[in-house]
DNA sequence: ATAGGATTAGAACCATGGTTCAAAGTTTGA
DNA sequence: TCAAACTTTGAACCATGGTTCTAATCCTAT
């Protein structure tokens, strides 16, 4: 799933070397991913990525083919990561509540904290067709699976029924948009948003009686 | 607050004329706003929009100042709109949660509906500073208009205790979000996607009991 | 120490796209 | 009908920014 960082025809010599190409290609792209964020994906040039990063604009080419790739393992590394989070949640044995808090909290630990994140979901009409593709086929991965996780709750008695899917692209634009009001200097840790943002999406499915398999009788839901 | 639509230099002659021109004016306002919407702000091209607008692409520039003016007014007229309707909303006297919902049936409307709208939060990262600063203005303005409904909400104990800054955050997000994945041709209406986004947004507020004015006892908030 | 590949720098290239311009066409008021 | 003002055009201008190129420098292995 995670393929390897080397795309170009580099015909390698020693191992030593690989290794030292890999993790420069790595700090290479936490620097765009940095500036990524900081300017956006748009106004982001490769001549700042570039100096970010402390080399040369033209160097840039030798580890990357260009803005599209760096952009495409920033976004392809996050959704990565997201996927994950998921797949655990889901596994676990915790009430389904739990498991979307989970998937919560890492939605936004992956957007707003770790280095490679941030524009996960952000500005995909930029890539090149193929690579766009794989992104959105991912980001569809995993926004079934929230979607999912939430009928899971909904079959169980959890949580109220509803709409899964769109109770889904709610949260998830909850989630993302935070990357446009969040500001690292703020006031509020990302673990605080997180808590916070957990305890009003939850709520918005949680049934109404405390129940734990009381299948509740469904409100809401068809007003026209 | 609606300032004039004629912003350069024109010494008009009759009023006729002005008429035309005005009316014209919102013509192309109305053409740029649904490239915009369909291509995205940053893809959208000065010759795309000439061509929606029918006219050529110098001519453009004889109605506006730039691709800056033109995103302006579209998300102006969006955000003096939404603000509008939270204040028609504040100022009713149907339910706190009525009141939320008559807010997020309107925010939809104009953000998927009106020819106008779309993009009034979209990309305000390309507006030179002083309409930036105006449109971030007004939008704060709409923010804490919401927050207010909100924190109206809990002190009236029709809602739960809740960080109302995030919540809002929160909801607005989630409506703001709908831009990215919805479809005209899709299955839902934007009115059914409004009930839909309505009733998880608000349950998500909502006292636990079915009280009017009882002072629940605060519930989460506080997990650390 | 030295050849050969790996890496780097920085200027130059070039497509894109917002914008300007000068000239021509059209409408209006007298 | 005529002149002035208004409108329109399409080519050209030009800044931006992604990308390419070439020559120099650094490393590694022998």
């Amino acid at each position: 799933m995670v393929q390897s960082l080397n795309s170009g025809s580099n015909k390698i010599a020693s191992e030593r070397m690989r290794r030292k190409s890999e993790a420069r290609r790595l700090d290479i792209l936490r620097a765009a991913a940095r500036v990524f964020r900081r300017s956006g994906v748009a106004a982001a040039g490769m001549r700042e990525i570039a100096e970010e990063a402390d080399l040369s604009p033209g160097n840039l080419y030798y580890y990357f083919a260009g803005k599209d790739e760096l952009l495409f393992f920033c976004q392809d590394r996050t959704v990565d990561r997201m996927l994950e989070a998921a797949e655990a949640a889901r596994a676990s044995t915790m009430p389904v509540a739990d498991q979307l808090r989970a998937v919560i909290r890492a939605h936004l630990h992956y957007t707003l904290e770790e280095l490679e994140g941030a524009t996960a979901h952000l500005e995909i009409d930029m890539l090149a067709d193929d690579l766009r593709r794989t992104i959105i086929e991912k980001r569809d991965k995993y926004e079934h699976a929230v979607r999912a996780l939430i009928a899971k709750g909904v079959k169980r008695g959890e949580f109220a029924p509803c709409d899964a899917a769109l109770v889904a692209r709610a949260m998830l634009g909850a989630l993302n948009w935070t990357s446009r009001w969040y500001r690292p200097e703020g006031a509020q840790s990302v673990a605080a948003i997180a808590e916070g943002l957990a305890d009003y999406l939850v709520r918005g499915v949680a049934a109404a009686a405390p129940a734990k398999t009381a299948p509740v009788r469904a409100v809401s839901g068809g007003r026209k």
